[in-house]
DNA sequence: CTGAAAGCGCTAACAC
DNA sequence: GTGTTAGCGCTTTCAG
């Protein structure tokens, strides 16, 4: 068996109370003891056993990170997904805390819900990474009496902390920045229907588009489900049908669905930016090094797994009253546009 | 205070020890109890205290992932990291275990083994991943009394397993295939001189162009860090220096370096294939939607992780005596290569 | 300043 | 079959 506190307090020739008040840098307790006790701790080896202390210990901090839908088909998020965890884990590493990340899906959280799986695991609290609206936490939430922050998509809740980007905002700022360049004729590579960012995104496209009194019409909207292979055959098919004349600027809600588009365009003997230009959103690693790099919003998402973890630790101590926080975004302006006479 | 199996008990009109046998399905137990005690903790939204549980019971068998070079500068690896964890939890997720991920870095390593890591943690196991062959777990891990699983690096030991792709077959069977298609003056875009899976590559290199009797110096080697833009950069600069002539086709050790030295060669007035040939490996999603579509070596890295799951909970449970589990790579033939006459 | 003792929630002998 | 009891390793009153 490991070494526990009980054989460092026999070393030293004192009680396991004191090897616990040294260890835990209590103040009522003669230097001198400490020092032995930490000394003779090191020299056995001795670390302490988490579990007994969460198990013990009243005054609990153990956040994890719980990510959903990491099992789904789509594999399209992984970078995403690894990004919010590094930026949690920038957060922890700088605050001494220690993160364990969980995965569950769908089906799991109707199984159990959100507190359930706190109380189960010790958690004082949670970041949620990866709900869908559909989710049935996204029910139970509002009334969790334990603190959590979602990402990405916006819960109500006396304990429920958001951290989101401003979709509407950026997806805006995207398509005017296109209609400066002269673009009028647009298809939009949608992400999913009922996705929350998605509906955002295109609300902001359509803010842009009545700004300088240009209509779109439903048909100009092709659905992916974030897949790059479905933007490619729809662009493709798009393109089969309506031609060149039509269009002259495909705004896409994803990187992936943009790249899949270009290969499109490529495909049909067209060539980006000199025929159509191409915007996609996120800013993944892929985004700098294809040909043409591609203009694209960086959605920061290190920041936001960073902030999701500072608003919740913050929460948990009381130190703030934010519930929500919108994690500002960039674009990147490259090569995968051009401007056009109209 | 949640429900606790003592207010079960209480409520069922039993003991505790009686609740604990119907909860974890013991046979020595009436039936009709059981299914009154079920049925309380039900409706008292009763759930087990992890905690106390690992705490208290002998034979545990909680894994976890520990993740290594999450934190690093090199934000390379994310897609490859999220999918050696999906492919973890699926198992975990058919096998009805949990599995919790940490991450730590090198430094971390030094201050904490993986036995110390483990016991603290209340784990039978972990997968490693991300490991570096500098990290100082590497040193440790050959004595371990605690079974653990590498993936893509090779530590020798009693409890020690490991999964990984044959690199030199895998990148020998590239190589062969272009020397197959007549090319013969090569330019290898390495990865990282200490990646193991890097100099693994690199033999598979040299093996063919042995066996075919084609010299390759040193300078026609660029070393990247595995990264897009020393790729590009390095690629640039190489066609800059010795012009078209010199060379036919880009081996390059990552599918993120081969889109880096894709765009090199279009920005300097050539194409792909048509101009020079270029192949991958890893099988990243974005090497499918690019244009052109890249050959490349497919790693199967969710079935990697899996692997690295089902090896190490039989490892645990002592039902298998292999160590080591060499997962089958294919080679995906697309667009970014061209047959040539010599 | 330090020790004794009572728990945290649960499992696992050992009795009855 | 079921209850009693002794821990798992630690924290935290409460005495002294």
């Amino acid at each position: 068996m490991a070494v526990s506190i009980k054989d460092v307090a026999k070393k030293a020739g004192v009680s396991i109370s004191t090897v616990s008040r040294a260890l835990n840098g209590y103040k009522d307790i003669s230097d001198e003891t400490k020092k032995r006790i930490l000394k003779i701790a090191q020299e056995m080896e001795y670390y302490p056993n988490l579990t007994a202390k969460t198990l013990s210990s009243k005054k609990k901090c153990n956040i994890a990170i719980i990510l959903s839908g990491l099992l789904d088909d789509l594999s399209v998020n992984n970078e995403y997904n690894l990004l919010l965890m590094r930026g949690a884990y920038q957060y922890a590493f700088q605050h001494n805390l220690e993160i364990a990340t969980y995965a569950i899906n769908s089906e799991l959280q109707e199984q159990k819900s959100y507190e359930q799986f706190c109380k189960e695991h010790s958690l004082s609290g949670a970041l949620l990474y990866g709900l869908k609206t559909t989710d049935s936490y996204c029910n139970s939430l509002p009334n969790s009496t334990l603190p959590c922050v979602t990402v990405d998509i916006t819960v109500e809740g006396d304990n429920v902390g958001n951290v989101v980007t401003d979709d509407t905002a950026a997806f805006q700022e995207l398509t005017q920045y296109m209609i400066d360049k002269g673009h009028r004729k647009f298809v939009i590579v949608h992400g999913r229907k009922s996705a929350m960012v998605s509906v955002e995104r295109l609300a902001g496209a359509y803010k842009a588009l009545e700004d300088n009194g240009i209509e779109l019409s439903k048909e100009r909207i092709i659905y992916t489900n974030f897949e790059g292979e479905k933007a490619y055959s729809g662009v493709k098919e798009y393109l089969g049908k309506c031609g060149k004349e039509d269009v002259t600027a495909f705004l896409c809600m994803s990187d992936i669905t943009a790249i899949g588009t270009i290969r499109a365009i490529k495909e049909m003997g067209y060539s980006v930016p000199e025929d159509f230009s191409v915007v996609g959103f996120d800013g993944i690693y892929a985004s700098k090094c294809i040909v043409p790099l591609l203009t694209t919003v960086d959605q920061n998402v290190e920041r936001k797994g960073y902030c999701a973890a500072k608003l919740l630790n913050e929460m948990l101590s009381k130190e703030t009253e934010k519930k929500r926080i919108v994690v500002e975004h960039s674009i990147h302006y490259r090569d995968s546009i051009k401007r056009i006479e109209q």
